[in-house]
DNA sequence: CTGTTAGCGCTTTCAC
DNA sequence: GTGAAAGCGCTAACAG
């Protein structure tokens, strides 16, 4: 079966291209009830069915947005992601989530395969590895969001959690339950990923405006698979740690893995908070005590924030960092 | 900054569009050294970036396949997108994700949608109620695959499991086991969705199979909130089941979360299997034997299936539904 | 109120 | 080896 074009309608209708262009675009200002009865009718019985490519050519403007996820193993990212959507298929956007495993090339040619898809526009968790990249699309005022790791240098609306609250929060509990001795654990440093970063900041911080001395050895960014021997070396210490903080779920699955295999009991042997949600939190044994980041707020935000962008190109608006607050849920862990 | 065209390339490089063009698509045949040069040079100095959709509108083409799923909450959805996903970035196709959210009206106007964008084909999760649209995507030699459901009389090919052995693969372990009082617990029956339906008759085959007779009371497909009161009244009968089925891993929460609310010890109360793979099936306590998708294979299937109709849009293939078998995984709650 | 016209940026014969 | 020209399906002035 061909594919019925709008001539094939105009044709049909015994009007004219643009006239079923006016229709379609619900410009019926001036448009003669009979034409519009007319057309309706063709369209159904042709079964026409709008082309979009052809219309984006036109217009530049394809109403798709491309998510670009620093790695999607994270429950945040598929949380954030699924607000995202939401907001933006209720404003009739379409999204094409690409995951870039961590990985600066991949998302560089993520980033180009996109472009040349024409979206209209991007929303990023950065890998910090393709500054000039970055730039660059901020030069050509590219509608850009950043999500969850900030990107020094380069002015880019950016949606994020306090972080440094976040770990605040989670050492307020530990003290206030006993706790003084409470490590805090997380996925690998090296790259300067913000949210590590700024934990463990906010960690150090939290202690020593309680006057609780940092000891470093109570203090690890590592690789996941590494996260079991640094427990057990942690808990090999003479004085071992009583609480521990996992910076996020990857991290937190670790810790449960390590307290199992361990026959550990939590939170009698140690106590336990992890950063945030994840679906087993609740009917875990015990409830897993957690600080859970807003990610609908925050999925939301960074769709609307970029929508607003796409849709108001000129408006110079102030770039700024969006902070959220995280919430602490107390259930048995700690 | 303006877009930079084929044309200015073009221009800038001295020769004209259609050699470009013959550039970018690697048509090196005839080209003479010197003019590839000066395009390659050209190219880098203007930023140059090729438009997809123009390309797109020409060639009917848009290297764009979406996936529709019913559920986004399972994980075998997110599992199977996900190998989905590499799998068509691999062959150079990038991936729209739709929620049809159970609702058939979503889903018709998401078909309809990236239909609109021409997307070369689609991977269905069918919710079941749009029967016609399914039919007339058929008729239009539509590139289409239908995954985890199966849709009476409308001819795609289907990728799924084979449901009935994996009630069946747990029913052996059940019984080997020591156990003959098993229950069945899975989400609502009453759109007749394939898996439920036949992981309900796997179940019923099997008992039969080993000549234990089927309690209706230990049979129930129904909403997600209403699982809780039947596990009680399941629990609460003269003779209650020894051993439960859950039937997807939603299921399989619900009746964790039971176990939890009620101090039942797995497997000592009761032993538990469940079908899907979950990610904290090995660090619960106890570690949750279940039955595993080839969710791998299966969406690996799916994707290149639907590529190969796309590219060999003639090769008349025998439409074939393709059945993944399940996998025991025997870990601690039975 | 409706039709004419001129592209959007690219690919693709077919000449030269 | 390279270029000219037509056209993919649609939109948007501008006429009339």
């Amino acid at each position: 079966m061909r594919k019925v074009t709008m001539a094939d309608v105009a044709k049909h209708a015994n009007v004219s291209k643009s006239t079923v262009s006016q229709y379609l675009n619900s410009r019926f200002d001036y448009m003669g009830k009979a034409t519009k009865k007319r057309i309706e009718q063709s369209i159904l019985e042709l079964g026409y069915q709008p082309n979009a490519v052809a219309r984006s050519l036109k217009q530049k403007k394809t109403f798709t947005i491309g998510v670009i996820v620093a790695n999607i193993l994270h429950s945040f990212s598929t949380q954030v992601i699924r607000t995202i959507e939401d907001i933006c298929h209720e404003n009739n956007y379409h999204v094409i989530v690409c995951n870039a495993d961590d990985s600066p090339k991949k998302e560089k040619k993520y980033i180009e395969m996109l472009m040349a898809k024409q979206v209209d526009g991007l929303i990023v968790f950065p890998t910090g590895g393709n500054i000039e990249l970055y730039e660059s699309l901020v030069k050509n005022r590219y509608p850009l969001v950043f999500m969850d790791r900030i990107v020094p240098d380069v002015p880019v609306d950016t949606v994020i959690l306090n972080n440094e609250k976040a770990s605040e929060l989670a050492i307020n509990h530990f003290v206030k339950k006993g706790y003084e001795r409470i490590g805090i654990i997380t996925t690998s440093l090296i790259q300067k990923i913000t949210p590590r970063i700024e934990r463990i900041e906010g960690y150090k911080k939290a202690l020593n405006k309680r006057s609780i001395a940092v000891q470093d050895e109570y203090v690890r960014g590592i690789e996941i698979k590494e996260i079991t021997a640094s427990l057990e070396a942690m808990f090999s210490l003479p004085k071992p740690p009583q609480a521990i903080l996992a910076g996020n779920d990857l991290s937190l699955m670790e810790v449960l893995r390590y307290a199992r295999d361990h026959k550990k009991q939590i939170p009698q042997d140690f106590a336990l908070i992890g950063i945030d949600e994840v679906s087993f939190a609740s009917i875990y044994s015990p409830a897993l005590t957690i600080i859970k980041q807003p990610t609908l707020a925050m999925g939301e935000k960074a769709a609307t924030l970029l929508i607003e962008k796409i849709e108001k190109a000129d408006t110079e608006k102030e770039i700024q960092v969006y902070r959220f607050e995280p919430e602490l849920v107390v259930r048995e862990s700690c």
